[in-house]
DNA sequence: AAAGTAGTTTGATATAAATCTAATTAGATA
DNA sequence: TATCTAATTAGATTTATATCAAACTACTTT
């Protein structure tokens, strides 16, 4: 999933170690030996603290006989960069609320249930919205424990389930359901 | 330093369930519970990772009667993603000549030889780096011709030669010894 | 003033991470 | 084949981090 490496890659750069390694590789390759002498550490620390950037692809490494050429891959270093970047990405929705607010009230009775699913892809989609939000982000659901958190708020939890992957607000992995991330979501 | 604030802001969001917040912040502010709520986790733990958010900046807190609202700061989040972004256009940094020269005076003896090889990093290099000038770049010199130049100026060539290619002044191909580009060296 | 609500602090526990020394491996050189 | 060199692995230690339950604080509402 996105969120791991994203976090992998957060981790293995927010080190004042792995910092000081980078600021080495920007300038040219290094071999671990230099690295080692020039941040005084020892060897098994610097293989340690290379891992990890190996891990999340921003160090890759070139042997040349018994010496390992450690480099710097800024592409991989701008992606990642990229992606946290788009985090922040979010059209703010406060225009639409009142909107939302309506169509939520028309669709919903008393008890909070669902009257029908709405016909309108727009009002539907709010609605969707509206439940999934009830639902943890992170937890792995089974079916049946979607089904009835469907029935809570309509009988026709197929259909409702159905219209949860389709629009993209959950996923299906092996028969586990689990909630998309926000910019998942196909407005 | 800037390398502390880079480490403290990449590890305030190097975590999962604060990139999580992040997401839902994202969106729009919301207070501690409903973070609590939508990521399954206890008020505390909640706490916990605001304030990991809120000194590096990126979360900032507004209080609303008894609830604590809190927000991304998109601006403070760009300015730390981008100052990760400049590590990949770092260029080396030298010495200055003065300072050079008053190395080379206090470690050459009248007849231009070394007297010592510097204890010190920094100043070891400057020695090598004079010495290795010397060299024509681009020739090929062999093993017994690289000794005999150094003990010109110090009895301990060998220490001297593994130095050169140490320091990436010169490589060695087949014992065939040839200077590094002025670019290659280490600083 | 009493009761309620939202958030924080404290203390405990469990897990992860950074670093070192010593031992080992992989490859190059003699 | 034996030796040298650069890097890695293993094991130990220390420090940091994520999480929770329980107690507490600050502010509101009644």
């Amino acid at each position: 999933m996105q969120l791991e490496k994203q976090v992998l890659f957060l981790k293995s750069i927010g080190d004042p170690t792995r910092i000081k390694i980078l600021h080495l590789l920007a300038v040219r390759p290094l071999h671990g030996q230099a690295i080692a002498g020039k941040l005084g550490l020892t060897p098994p620390t610097i293989t340690h603290h290379l891992n990890k950037l190996k891990e999340s692809g921003v160090v890759i490494s070139r042997r040349d006989k018994n010496t390992i050429y450690f480099e710097l891959n800024k592409k991989m270093m701008t992606q990642h960069l990229n992606s946290i970047l788009t985090i922040m990405d979010q059209k703010g929705d406060v225009p639409e609320v009142e909107e939302k607010e309506k169509i939520l009230i028309n669709f919903l009775d008393n008890e909070g249930r669902l009257k029908t699913i709405p016909a309108q892809r727009k009002k539907k989609l709010i609605i969707l919205e509206y439940l999934v939000e009830k639902l943890e982000l992170g937890r792995k659901y089974p079916e049946k424990e979607i089904n009835t958190f469907i029935r809570q708020y309509h009988e026709d939890y197929a259909t409702l389930r159905r219209e949860f992957i389709n629009h993209q607000f959950m996923f299906r992995d092996n028969g586990v359901y689990e909630v998309n991330p926000r910019e998942m979501w196909l407005n």
